[in-house]
DNA sequence: GGTTGCTTGATACGACTGTATCAATGATGC
DNA sequence: GCATCATTGATACAGTCGTATCAAGCAACC
């Protein structure tokens, strides 16, 4: 296999320590190793146009933010497609393209993985949720706004069906994972006091509470989406649940 | 290690054929194998009292089922504990107390064993749920009965809040798993038809959908289940928030 | 006595997992 | 030319996993 590197240093000569361990060696010495550096950048020419002005400190901050947000992508995928129980080290690499080696460099231990890709994950969702937000025609019809922001906790597309599934299994994972649960509950608090304060705007019912009614719709549409999720309930029939229940709060349509 | 056992047969000879695979054979052949059985029978003296009546013929079955049963509560007591990726077949045996062939001679795969102790669970939660339906002080407080069922779903005690940590467990296995999902959407269907029918029975408030209401109300209280485990909201608030909607659906108290 | 059947004990295999180790690659500053 | 830095490539290791294989244990039938 190996047949040219076994005689000795690629520069100078040959002592070569014979390391069993990681990746075999080809050069004596660092400085051996320089120089087959400088023959080889001086082969390759000038790089384009721009070679002194280099790169600005800020680009190794955002390529390496980057990096991980492109492994943390292919943790999603993974747990979305097959199970956070499938996504290993190496099959998350490869999902993102890149060598197991670069995935352990940058988040340290698969489960230092596993909670930045959790984090990523929130803030992933918030942003789109804004956005989906922001899109509404009428921004000052709250009913409308109520149901955009419960809706989001649907697997109406495949977007919010994979971030559905990922949220679950993390949750499960999250009962035997104080680091996770730790995510989840310095994350997600202010949805149902949103939801709360929506129904109080918009004008409730006399005699709710909204608080309480928040209370259910929240943890209801979570329940209704998992049941879609797995086939037990269409999603038109969840809907149509949820449009009963928003008349029944916010009985001045 | 084996000194002794490389010469031959314990019985009569030494053919002994030295196969790598599997257990080392001590014997050269099931004759000699049942000679030395008989000698030891015979060593331990008859059995107590009732050597030929014999076990009855239901007793195997009735065996087999009890291993079963036993293995799965090691699968649920795991997955209780430490999630389901850690209920693998070896620590599935040792919790059991049998051994890892054992295992797998009762269930022939992983799979098997997942499968059947997801059934067995929910036979095993039915069961329970009757149980404790049936110990009501009044069956016709129906405001009682429609309340105990929802707390089936939370966990009020040690049992009901392992139930629900595997039960959530299994559901997002079943999310990548056609088997386990097949068993939820056939074993599950009746329990808001069951909650339903309560409020339609108990009176429901003029202008309210049993129906509708029975759907929030089910997927409602088991997120808020989750909710409490993993800390999010605490028992009494999910209890309270509970009661105020069982107030607001039948307000005839 | 020998044979057959179901059940269990005692290994063994190959695949995979998370992690560790050592070196090469570029680039920068001296 | 040399040292140093953050990043990446190329392995290697020890362990666990699900499963397979062969034989022993035990009871029943012939």
């Amino acid at each position: 296999m190996r047949d040219e590197n076994l005689v000795g240093c690629r520069v100078c000569g040959a002592p070569l320590a014979t390391a069993v361990r990681g990746r075999p060696p080809v050069y004596c010495s660092r400085s051996c190793q320089a120089k087959a550096y400088r023959r080889r950048a001086g082969a390759r020419g000038r790089p384009a146009a721009a070679p002194p002005a280099a790169a600005e400190p800020a680009a190794h901050a955002e390529g390496r933010s980057r990096r991980r947000r492109q492994i943390a992508e292919a943790v999603w995928k993974i747990a979305a497609e097959r199970g956070l129980e499938a996504a290993s080290m190496r099959e998350v690499a490869a999902g993102a393209g890149v060598s197991l080696r670069v995935v352990q460099y940058h988040f340290g231990s698969k489960h230092g993985l596993l909670v930045s890709a959790l984090h990523l994950l929130h803030e992933e969702n918030d942003r789109r949720a804004r956005a989906r937000m922001a899109a509404l025609d009428d921004p000052e019809d709250l009913r409308a706004v109520l149901g955009a922001v419960l809706n989001e906790f649907l697997p109406l597309d495949e977007q919010r069906r994979g971030a559905l599934r990922v949220f679950v299994a993390y949750y499960v994972r999250s009962l035997t994972d104080p680091a996770l649960a730790e995510v989840f509950l310095h994350a997600s608090q202010p949805v149902e006091q949103l939801v709360a304060g929506l129904i109080r705007q918009a004008g409730a019912a006399p005699g709710t509470d909204p608080g309480r009614e928040a209370d259910l719709l929240v943890s209801g549409v979570t329940g209704l989406g998992m049941d879609v999720l797995h086939g037990r309930r269409t999603l038109a029939d969840v809907r149509t649940t949820l449009d009963y229940h928003l008349d029944r709060i916010l009985p001045a349509h």
